[in-house]
Formats: structure tokens, C-alpha cells, sequence
DNA sequence: GTAAGGATTGGC
DNA sequence: CCAATCCTTACT
């Protein structure tokens, strides 16, 4: 089993972020295994990170952003869309990873309705999980880093932080 | 209770 | 460019 332990989503979130591009998200659902290479995320970092979700506070919302990483932050935004994250870092330091894009699917809203992923995955641990989880087969990928997307309202200086990491294609 | 706005997407 | 669509948050 490759699936990736504890030790790796309890690390900072930019180095789960950047490391994540080239392993698997695995869904099961009944009898089959679904697999899914992640091609890009991003990093949201802390409660001074005003992109972050958790810089307002620890709301119901945000709740298990600032649980221990491992787990999955799930929200639904313009009414339509639901984003995953997964939580990283330790115990009271709020920081999460969006799943941007897996496979072919492009953009994070796609992400999660082509898997199924909804509201009910909140709080799972991809750690423990038998429907959920991450693998790491061991590919070298090159990876590229941006700014992050449709986070203007956050202003400077974290509009500009280079914290979207992509496969180079 | 009310109001504003969003870590997006698809269509014009 | 802009509408869709509803949840979360802030404020009265």
C-alpha cells in the first residue's frame, strides 16, 4: 500500500502543496478504486494569510482548518461549487491545500463533482479513510509556481505569493 | 433579521 | 462580459 501517512499532511502547506503534483487521489466507491494524478493545488497559509479562510477567525466553517492535518476542509462557494482541501500542519495552525486540478479534470470545481466529493467529506481523514485517500507512486514531476487564483480581495502581499504549484507540462 | 460577497464555471 | 445560486459571515 503507497497510500501517504500522517507524517507528510502534518507538514507546512507549502511543502505538502508543492508536493502533492504527481501523487494520486484514490476514490473508492463500492468494489472500485478510481485514481486521479493531482496536476495542480494551492497553498492557504495561516490566519495572516488574508486568502486564507481562517484569517477570520475560527468560525463553524473553518473549524477543522485548525484541527491537525490530515483531514479534508470541504466548502461550497457561488452557490454551485464545492472545493477540497486538505488540511496540513499541526493542531491550532490553520492551513489547507485546494485541489485545483487531478487527471484530466481542470479547475476545482470540476474536481469535485467529477470524483463526488460533497459537503459529507468534511472532516474525513484522508489518513484513515476507506473511501478517500492519497498515494504516493513515486513520480518525478517539475513543478511550477504562480500566484494564486481569485483572491484579489486579499491585497498585498498575498495576492502575489507564489503559493499555486503545477505539473510542467 | 438583513445584506454582501465569494479559493468558479459556462454561456453570450 | 455577466448570470447562476446559496452558504457563511458581519452587522443592525
Amino acid at each position: 500500500m503507497k497510500r501517504v501517512g500522517k507524517d507528510f499532511f502534518t507538514g507546512d502547506v507549502l511543502n505538502v502543496a508543492e508536493r502533492l503534483p504527481g501523487m494520486d487521489i484514490v476514490i473508492k466507491r463500492g468494489e472500485s478504486e478510481t485514481r486521479y494524478t493531482i496536476t495542480e493545488t494551492e497553498a492557504y497559509n495561516g490566519t495572516d494569510d488574508r486568502a486564507c479562510h481562517a484569517s477570520k477567525g475560527r468560525t463553524p466553517r473553518t473549524e477543522v482548518m485548525f484541527r491537525e492535518g490530515g483531514i479534508l476542509y470541504i466548502y461550497f462557494v457561488y452557490g454551485m461549487h464545492w472545493m477540497m482541501n486538505i488540511v496540513t500542519g499541526m493542531e491550532n495552525n490553520p492551513q489547507a491545500v485546494l485541489i485545483r486540478g487531478a487527471g484530466d479534470i481542470s479547475g476545482p470545481g470540476r474536481v469535485t463533482k467529477v470524483m463526488g466529493i460533497d459537503g459529507s467529506f468534511n472532516g474525513e481523514s484522508v489518513i484513515t479513510s476507506q473511501r478517500i485517500w492519497i498515494e504516493d507512486p513515486g513520480r518525478r514531476v517539475k513543478i511550477v509556481s504562480l500566484p494564486r487564483v481569485g483572491i484579489n480581495y486579499a491585497g498585498e502581499p498575498w495576492i502575489s505569493m507564489p503559493w499555486r504549484f503545477l505539473i510542467r507540462s
